[in-house]
RNA sequence: GGAUGGGUGGCCGAGUGGUUUAAGGCAGCGGUCUUGAAAACCGCCGGGGGUUCACGCCCCCCGUGAGUUCGAAUCUCACCCCAUCCGCCA
């Protein structure tokens, strides 16, 4: 959400940085609403200002035994102008809001320009993809040829986009999601939290979920909503509050079940698990000083890769493009592992840096050291990393000729000292 | 699902129609004292908005939204949330 006395200050710089975003103009018109708006407020101010000072008069009146009607019969008719005042106000305020509420974050200068991802930026790359020395088989067909990765019985449970996972993969994919969790706990300073994986409106609001973006999400019977990802309970946990500058920043992590529509993604990655409506992913969160903010992208950002060079993954960051920038993200790191299977780099993990924008969305600020200052903080999120992708990033790099895979060694305090996955 | 009790500033907590301009405490900030710290004492200290070059002045906010009234934290209605007990339940 904009605060928008930055529009008022340059509405001109306002439009360029949405025209980045490859949308129209607006600050005219939301200047135009905003001056309306003011005009009505001050206007029904004074008004208040009347009618407090004589409900004083009457007060101090009706203890002497004097005559009020006449003060009485003034705040009367001041109701009526008031009440249509009031209405105007807030039917302005509420469509600037509607307005604002939709658009997105202004971006860093950093992000380059672009509609989409054949503009993002390598970054960098560690690691380079291995030649095997066999023809490399996707993660679908290993998982299928080991029957420990079943597609028809979860269609019969469930649909499409599901993945029934089984021994001693299933075991493998709860090793990766407790491996990143404790690295991220021990040796980067996050705190574990179990959060709620339903939501109410207000907490999907806060992230940038809603208004606009319903259609992606999934829905309960009484109104609450399936978090796509534990960003979004993570960050709320702010929500409303005032923090000390001291307490800052603060890391808090989680091992949680994300849940997608992926409405718009209809024939994409439809084989295999790559795509789900339903995955795992280990989520870090951070909540900054303003300053602290640009910093803690990187560091986060690093969080994520290490993760990668100790499963022995090749991957490379990528400095998202403005088209491929998320709503709330001012900037954008996605890393991407190889696939040997595929013969892509795809996604594992993105890492954004949201400013105040989040944070002005759900009220979360922190107070000055000297108490002079209460100001929004800044937020970013990042996968750390996706434990379903990691998973088939794990079994498509590590596989061999016979179609077993060895299990990195960073693992195995979490499969109980199990080194291959091989059919038996 | 049923019953009861609650929701007041960063936190705790008083406040049942008009000196509430929301008491008091804690925390925080500044100071006195001290070699330093603690303690004690003194002062400052909620958030949002409008207006003003500025000093300042004004408005709104006591869970949310409607209503009654000249006037609402206080009265009425609806809703949300929390706690406890009962029922059901992993």
């Amino acid at each position: 959400m904009h605060d928008i006395r930055t529009i008022r200050a340059d509405g001109a710089g306002f439009d360029a940085a949405m025209a980045r975003r490859g949308l129209l103009p607006v600050s005219a018109d939301l200047l135009e609403r905003d001056a309306a708006r003011r005009l009505a407020q001050t206007a029904l101010q004074e008004k208040q200002a009347r009618r407090n000072a004589l409900a004083k008069l009457v007060g101090e009146g009706r203890r002497k035994g004097a005559d009020t009607s006449a003060l009485e019969a003034e705040s009367t008719t001041l109701r009526d102008d008031m009440a249509a005042l009031e209405q105007n106000a807030a039917a302005l305020d509420g469509e600037i809001r509607a307005t604002l509420e939709r658009l997105p974050n202004i971006l860093d200068p950093d992000v380059p320009d672009g509609r989409d991802e054949t503009a993002n930026a390598v970054v960098k790359q560690t690691g380079t993809p291995r030649d095997l020395g066999f023809e490399p088989k996707q993660h679908f067909e290993l998982g299928e040829a080991l029957g420990l990765m079943l597609f028809e019985p979860a269609a019969k449970l469930a649909g499409a986009r599901f993945t029934v996972v089984r021994g001693a993969l299933a075991r493998l994919e709860r090793a990766l999601g407790q491996f990143m969790l404790d690295l991220h706990t021990t040796e980067h300073g996050y705190q574990e939290v179990q959060v709620p994986l339903l939501v109410n409106d207000a907490t999907m609001y806060g992230t940038g979920q809603l208004p606009k973006f319903a259609e992606d999400l999934f829905r309960t019977t009484d109104g609450r909503w399936l978090i796509p990802t534990a960003e979004v309970p993570l960050t709320n946990l702010a929500a409303g509050d005032i923090v000390t500058e001291k307490s800052l920043p603060q890391r808090v992590t989680a091992l949680s079940e994300c849940f997608r529509s992926e409405a718009g993604s209809a024939g994409r990655d439809t084989r295999g698990m790559l795509r789900q409506h339903q995955f795992r992913k280990v989520e870090l969160v951070s909540v900054t000083k303003p300053e602290d903010s640009e910093a803690e992208h990187e560091r986060m950002t690093r969080a994520a890769e290490r993760v990668l060079e100790l499963l022995g993954l090749p991957y490379r960051r990528m400095l998202l493009c403005a088209g491929d920038t998320g709503f709330s993200s001012v900037k954008t790191y996605d890393l991407e592992v190889w696939l040997p299977g595929q013969g892509m780099w795809r996604e594992i993990s993105s890492c954004s840096n949201c400013r105040d924008f989040q944070a002005r969305r759900m009220n979360a600020r922190y107070r000055s050291t000297d108490g002079k200052t209460v100001m929004p903080v800044h937020t970013l999120n990042g996968s750390g990393v996706a434990v379903g992708r990691a998973l088939i990033a794990v079994m498509e790099n590590h596989q061999q000729a016979d179609g077993s895979i060895l299990v990195p060694e960073a693992l195995w305090p979490w499969t109980g000292g199990m080194e291959r996955i091989a059919s038996r």
